[in-house]
DNA sequence: CTGAAAGCGCTTACAG
DNA sequence: CTGAAAGCGCTTACAG
C-alpha cells in the first residue's frame, strides 16, 4: 500500500473535522440531511488527510455493491482470443453506460463449462449481471438461460434464444434499411445469406425484415441461403459460391452479419465479380474491419451507446423490466453497394 | 435477490453441518488445517443450502480484494468508441491472466480528465491496477505516471513514457524480424515510418531495431519518416506519399504500427503501386483487421497471453518487481511482402 | 441537524 | 483439528 503505516478511517476524518463518525459518513455520501458548512469541513478534512472510504465496509453495511458484472462468452476452447471486435465494442459500451449510472464493471471472459459462473449477486460482488458474446457457445447460453430463472437481474445480448432480459438490435428496421438501399442501387435480384433456424435468433428477424421489405416493393424474396463452414467468413463465402452457381441471376446479397459479408466479398473477388458494379453487398453489425475490406463494406450498425445503456437498465431492472428492448440501427454507407 | 427471504450466512451452514462458523470459513476457503471429512461435510451443507460466501464481508475482514482494476485509456473526448481493437484484445488478455491467478477484473474506460481515477487500492476495491490504452491521451498518462510515485502496484502498456511498471513488446526482436523478412523478400531500399520523438516510446525502440538490423546486413538505414494527420492511417498515408515523391527509390516500408500500415497500403494502391510485387510493407501489432486489407498485411504480433500475464504480475509485484518486462513477438505472414 | 450504538457477515488471532 | 470471541470499517436505525 502507500507509505502510511495505518489505514486511515472515517474516525480520523471525524477527529480532524470535529464531528462524529456518522456525520463523516453522511457528509461524504452526499446525504441531504447535512449542513453545507459541515459537509465542506468534512470534505476538507478528508482531502487533507488523503482519506477515501473503504468500499468493502461501505458495501457490507449498505448491502449494495454498485457494480455490474459483465460476462463475455467466448468460443469453447478458445478463450479471449476468440472474442470478436463487435463484442469488445459492446463490452466497452456496457462499461461506459454502467459508469454513467454510477456503477462499476466487473468483467470476466468465460468460454469453458468449468468456468461458467454468474453468482456475482449472491456473493455480494454485483447488483446485476450482463451476459454477452457469441451465440455459438451453446453450453454457455444454456447455463445462463437456466440461471435467469432464479436470478432476474440478468440481461443478455447475442443469445441464440429469446426471452426476458434479452436486448437486441431493431432487426426489422435494419433489414429494411439494407434492402431498400440495395433496391435504390438498382439491384434486381436480392438474396439473403444467414441461417434462420434459430442458432442466432436475430438472423430470423433480419430475414423477416428482408422478406417483407422486398414484397412491399413488389419484388420476390428467396429462401435464406446458408453453407457449412468453421467460421462465419467461410459460411458466407460458401453461400455466395452456391448462389453464383445457381444461375438464378442474383445480383445482390443482404448478409445477416458482417463477418459473413467479408467472406462474401472475398469470394466474389475470386470469382471475378466486381463489387459494387456487378454485385451489391450490405452487411449487418457495423464491424470496424469492414472499413478496410475491398471494397469497404456498406453495413447496418446498431447504436452501441444505446445498446450498452439498455443492457445495464435491463439487468438492473430485473423482473420489473419487461420492456421489449430494441436498439436503433443506422446505415453506414461505404462502397459495396452502388 | 432470489426467492429466499433472508440471506444465508455461514451460520446456517455451520448449523446444518454441525460445526462452528470458523470451521465453515476454514473449510470453504481451503485452509489446510481442516480434516477432509469435515471439509466434505461443510461443502455438502453449503451446496444443499445454496450458500456462497459474501465477498464484501470476507474482503473487509481479510483486507484483500483479489481484484485487479484495469483502466483503459481512450482518446480525449471520444470515449469507448475510440478504443482500438488492439487494446481490447489486450484488455481481454489481462482479464484472462487475472482469472488464472485467482483475481477478478474491474474495468473502467477513462478518456476525460474529470474521470481519471486510480484509487481503487485505497478504496479497497483492488489489490493492483493495470493501465493501458492509447499513448495519445497525454493528460491521462501524466496523471497515472504521477500516481505511480505514491502507489507502486501499478503496471502500464502503451504509455508515452518509460519507467517502473511499464510492460512492452520486445521491440528490438520485432523490428529485426520485420526487416529481415523484407530483406529476404529481395527489397533493396527499406524505409521506417513512425515518429521517434518519444510520443510513443516503443516506436523509438522499433526504429533502433530497424537501423541495427539493416546495418548488420550491410544496407543503409534512413531517417524515420513521419507525416502529420489526425489518425494513424492518415499519418501512414502521408508518410508513404512523401516517400514516393522523394524519388529516393524506396521499395519497402517497415511501419511502426499496423494502423499506419493500413493507411500506407491504401495510399500505395491509389498511387498504382502493386503490393507486394513493387513494394513491400510489414507492420507491427498483429491487428485483426490486417487480415482483411488488400493485400492482407504481414505484421509483427506480440504474444497477447504473455502480455496479459506480465501486466498482472508487474502490477501485483509492485515495488518489488523491477524486471524489464518485454513480451515476445512473432511474424504473422500474410501477403504484403513477397 | 448531529451523535452514540449497533450490526452488516465474514476471517483470524487466541485457546484448548 | 476445532471453537468462542473479537473486530475489519463502514452505514443506518434510533434518539435527541
Amino acid at each position: 500500500m502507500s507509505k502510511d503505516e495505518r489505514r486511515l478511517t472515517s474516525f480520523d476524518v471525524a477527529a480532524r473535522a470535529g464531528v462524529s463518525q456518522s456525520t463523516v459518513s453522511r457528509a461524504l455520501s452526499g446525504s441531504p440531511t447535512i449542513t453545507e458548512a459541515t459537509r465542506t469541513r468534512v470534505i476538507a478534512a478528508a482531502r487533507d488527510l488523503g482519506y477515501v472510504v473503504d468500499e468493502r465496509a461501505a458495501r457490507l453495511r449498505s448491502g449494495k455493491s454498485k457494480t455490474i458484472a459483465v460476462v463475455v462468452i467466448g468460443r469453447a476452447g478458445q478463450g479471449a482470443a476468440s472474442v470478436n471486435p463487435f463484442y469488445y465494442s459492446l463490452l466497452g459500451s456496457v462499461c461506459t453506460a454502467a459508469a454513467q449510472q454510477g456503477y462499476q464493471a466487473l468483467v470476466s471472459i468465460q468460454s469453458e463449462p468449468e468456468q461458467f459462473f454468474g453468482q456475482f449477486i449472491e456473493r455480494g460482488q454485483a447488483d446485476a449481471v450482463v451476459v454477452l458474446g457469441t451465440a455459438t457457445n451453446r453450453q454457455a447460453w444454456d447455463h445462463f438461460s437456466d440461471y435467469r430463472r432464479v436470478q432476474s437481474n440478468l440481461a443478455f445480448w447475442g443469445a441464440p434464444f429469446d426471452g426476458p432480459g434479452y436486448v437486441r438490435s431493431d432487426n426489422h428496421a435494419g433489414a429494411k434499411l439494407a434492402v431498400e438501399r440495395l433496391i435504390a442501387g438498382g439491384y434486381k435480384r436480392i438474396a439473403f445469406v444467414g441461417e434462420t433456424d434459430g442458432a442466432q435468433r436475430q438472423f430470423s428477424e433480419r430475414y423477416e425484415g428482408y422478406r417483407t421489405t422486398l414484397e412491399a416493393a413488389g419484388l420476390t424474396a428467396s429462401e435464406a441461403i446458408t453453407a457449412p463452414g468453421e467460421t462465419r467468413e467461410e459460411q458466407g463465402a460458401g453461400a455466395v459460391a452456391a448462389l453464383l452457381e445457381s444461375g438464378d441471376g442474383f445480383d445482390a446479397v443482404f448478409s445477416a452479419c458482417d463477418a459473413m459479408a467479408l467472406g462474401i466479398l472475398a469470394r466474389l473477388r475470386d470469382a471475378g465479380q466486381s463489387v459494387p458494379e456487378d454485385f451489391g453487398v450490405v452487411g449487418f453489425d457495423g464491424l470496424g474491419v469492414g472499413a478496410h475490406s475491398s471494397p469497404p463494406l456498406t453495413t447496418i450498425e446498431p447504436d452501441f451507446a444505446e445498446a450498452g445503456l439498455n443492457l445495464v437498465e435491463a439487468a438492473l431492472g430485473g423482473a420489473d423490466d419487461d420492456r421489449d428492448r430494441r436498439v436503433s440501427v443506422h446505415l453506414v454507407e461505404r462502397a459495396s453497394a452502388r
